[in-house]
RNA sequence: GCCCGAGUGGCGGAACGGUAGACGCAGGGGAUUCAAAAUCCUCCGCCCUAGCGGGUGUGUGAGUUCGAAUCUCACCUCGGGCACCA
């Protein structure tokens, strides 16, 4: 999660640094260059920019060809597949920059289809030999790729593939100007920054990699974007007094695009600096905007400030955030920025610099997807509850299934739990849920076994009801038995909540009922297990619950008892079951006290028959002895 | 291409390095019933065996270990993210 964050967010050092030009034209004297490898400076072969670059729009103006070549880069540079198949392109500006260490050394300057504008400098210098886009690039172009490090084990020269080693590994430099002779790429790096800097070469910079954060959508749904078009004044915030700007209610949704657009009484305002007719943004803030701070809002939610100090002190952090991986870097990220931005204006308190105290990722919960064509060969998409055998409930006609994917409301691959509710309630529809998968993983939906679960909870509330009927005393073993079952069911469901791992909980809420079914306990035993067992499962069916409380003679309401603890001295068994290995196969199983010693242990699995078939008369090589878990021999 | 994550019966899924498959679903057999529903009992990874029992088995191949689903390395498949970032 916080890789995918730390990838997102782009962060490199690297040093930035001039060359200097000649045959540039004016104004153009220096290049600036950015680059995370300084330590390959000695292995520069080229100097490239941008077709966005400041140079290259001059030269488009004075210079057909670097017209045409850079419209041709435009043209494809719109969509990423295409730039990703693009060729390494590039154009020779004829101007000519000297390197940094040496004056007599000359570069040629090309314009390239594979430099971003928005990254660095809008400029690099090339070093075909440890780059492999440099390295296609200097090859298409004749230009030399001189190595600047070798392999310590395998010092080959770079042909057609670059050598790119991890920056941790070390590497011997041939063409070195900084640090050691053999050092690792990081090393090297520093070693070259610094170097530089106090030759007044360059300077170190930390880059951060910059992406779309326009917050704004052609859409209705999501929160005005408080500000005016003014034919007089040009683009004008919205007065604080008229804040917030609302949403129309009266829209409908008709024609294609944004109704807000089409709306002549919302749209149309005055200006709020000269009083002049003018017309409101249409846009509307992306959701993500609202949810990078809800939280902050619901400490106070009826605040006329957006937070109350007093509340957001006490309330916050967010103890649990539960979301989909979708979220690891949109979101997260979003809300985290969002948080310091807050703390910064006073918002909230400088603790919640970091407003979630922990994460859990939940998995999807995905479903089969069902479409038809219409009469002009859209695709129109089913409910799931309208498709019967792969055919239309309505029509008969065949629908497309296209596999499982992301519950979607555009794709209707969407299932509502009101049927499940409907046929068996809402306990059974909530225990269903959460028995089978864990939440951190996808699950195809599937509603098959609903009515398990309910003749499941049948027999809780079975047993419950012909409590009366049992034997006034059991044995006293019986008891015992029934006590620890419950103890046991407390530790694990108790568990099974606080690791999230729901569905272990209600697999020890099963093996507690069936202990409780075969048990010969007597009624007050019985009853002691079924109020622990209503206790334990009131957080999952809560209605069946408070019944089973009742019926065996909680007081007061369930969801208002204390959690019930497990009683250690309950979870022991006084004799445990373990297995005999021989040479790492289980081959038999021996019964011990709990507290047996190591010697005991021995001697009970060395009288045991397997053991002593296996041994046949020998005496064992080796005799592992876990107590507790394991007896292995090994012959 | 790079970075994450996951692969266990017919299915959903359990297993601090210590009896693989808990629990559930589906399925088989039986009891009850005139019959059914409901309920209860029982079996249930695969192969061999009449049975006792044996072999084999956690994506594939190696390794570490007395012992590996679990740890290490390589590979395969699937899912997700990023993608010319100098």
């Amino acid at each position: 999660m916080r890789l995918m964050q730390r990838n997102w967010i782009g962060r490199s050092r690297g040093l930035q640094f001039a060359f200097s030009t000649s045959g540039a034209p004016e104004g153009f004297d220096r290049i600036e260059v950015y680059t995370t490898r300084p330590d390959t400076l000695m292995g520069a072969s080229f100097v490239a920019v941008s077709p966005d670059h400041p140079l290259a729009r001059h030269l488009e103006r004075h210079d057909e060809n670097v017209a045409g070549f850079v419209a041709e880069c435009r043209r494809i540079g719109t969509s990423e597949e295409a730039l990703e198949k693009a060729e390494k392109k590039g154009i020779d500006t004829g101007i000519r920059v000297r390197h940094p260490f040496d004056e007599a050394w000359e570069m040629p300057v090309y314009i390239a289809n594979f430099i971003l504008m928005d990254y660095g400098t809008g400029a690099i210098f090339g070093c075909p030999a440890h780059d492999q886009r440099d390295l296609d690039f200097a090859r298409k172009y004749g230009l030399p790729h001189p190595d600047v490090f070798v392999a310590l084990d395998a010092p080959e020269p770079v042909e057609a593939t670059a050598f790119v080693p991890p920056k941790t590994e070390a590497v011997r430099y041939v063409r070195g100007f900084a640090g050691e002779e053999v050092q690792t790429g990081e090393a090297a790096i520093d070693a070259a920054i610094a170097f530089c800097e106090e030759n007044s070469v360059g300077h170190g910079v930390t880059q951060y990699r910059l992406r779309d954060w326009g917050i704004s959508r052609q859409r209705y749904w999501g929160c005005p974007i408080p500000v005016v078009h003014c034919p007089a004044c040009g683009v004008v915030p919205e007065n604080k007094e008229n804040l917030p700007v609302e949403l129309p209610m009266d829209v409908s949704f008709d024609t294609p695009g944004n109704p807000l657009e089409r709306h002549p009484t919302w749209k149309n305002c005055t200006c709020p600096r000269c009083g002049g007719a003018a017309t409101r943004e249409t846009d509307t803030m992306d959701t993500f905007v609202d949810s990078s701070w809800y939280f902050a809002r619901f400490t106070a939610p009826r605040a006329t400030t957006p937070t109350d100090r007093a509340e957001a002190d006490y309330w916050m952090n967010v103890d649990q955030y539960i979301g989909g991986i979708e979220h690891a870097i949109l979101h997260l990220l979003y809300s985290r920025f969002f948080a310091r931005a807050m703390v910064q204006t006073g918002h909230l308190p400088d603790s919640a610099k970091e407003p979630f105290d922990a994460l859990f990722t939940q998995g999807m919960v995905t479903h089969e997807i069902y479409m038809t064509r219409d009469g002009r060969g859209r695709p129109v998409y089913h409910l799931p509850e309208d498709v019967e055998e792969g055919k239309l409930r309505t029509t008969g006609e065949a629908v497309t299934i296209i596999p499982s994917a992301k519950m979607s409301k555009s794709k209707k691959n969407v299932v509502d739990p009101v049927n499940i509710i409907g046929a068996f309630g809402a306990d059974t529809a909530r225990w269903f849920v959460l028995s089978d998968s864990p939440p951190e993983r996808d699950v195809e939906w599937t509603s098959a076994g609903a009515e398990a679960t309910y003749r499941h909870l049948s027999r809780v509330w079975r047993l419950a009801d012909e409590l009366a009927q049992a034997p006034e005393a059991g044995s006293a073993g019986e008891d015992l038995a029934l006590q620890k079952a419950a103890h046991r069911a407390i530790a694990e469901v108790t568990r099974g909540i606080e690791t999230f791992t729901f569905n272990k909980s209600v697999a020890a809420l099963y093996a507690l009922t069936n202990a409780l079914q075969k048990s010969g306990a007597g009624r007050a035993a019985r009853a002691e297990a079924l109020r622990i067992m209503a206790q334990l499962m009131a957080p999952m069916v809560p209605h069946l619950a408070e019944e089973v409380w009742q019926m065996a003679g909680g007081s007061g309401l369930v969801a208002a008892a204390p959690w019930p603890q497990a009683d250690p001295a309950l979870l022991v068994e006084d004799t445990v079951t373990l297995p005999i290995q021989i040479n790492g196969k289980r081959r038999s199983e021996i019964s011990v006290p709990r507290d047996a010693g190591k010697d005991e242990v021995e001697r009970i699995a060395l009288a045991d028959d397997a053991v002593i078939r296996a041994l046949a008369g020998g005496a064992p090589k080796k005799l592992i002895v876990v107590p507790g878990r394991i007896v292995n021999v090994v012959v």
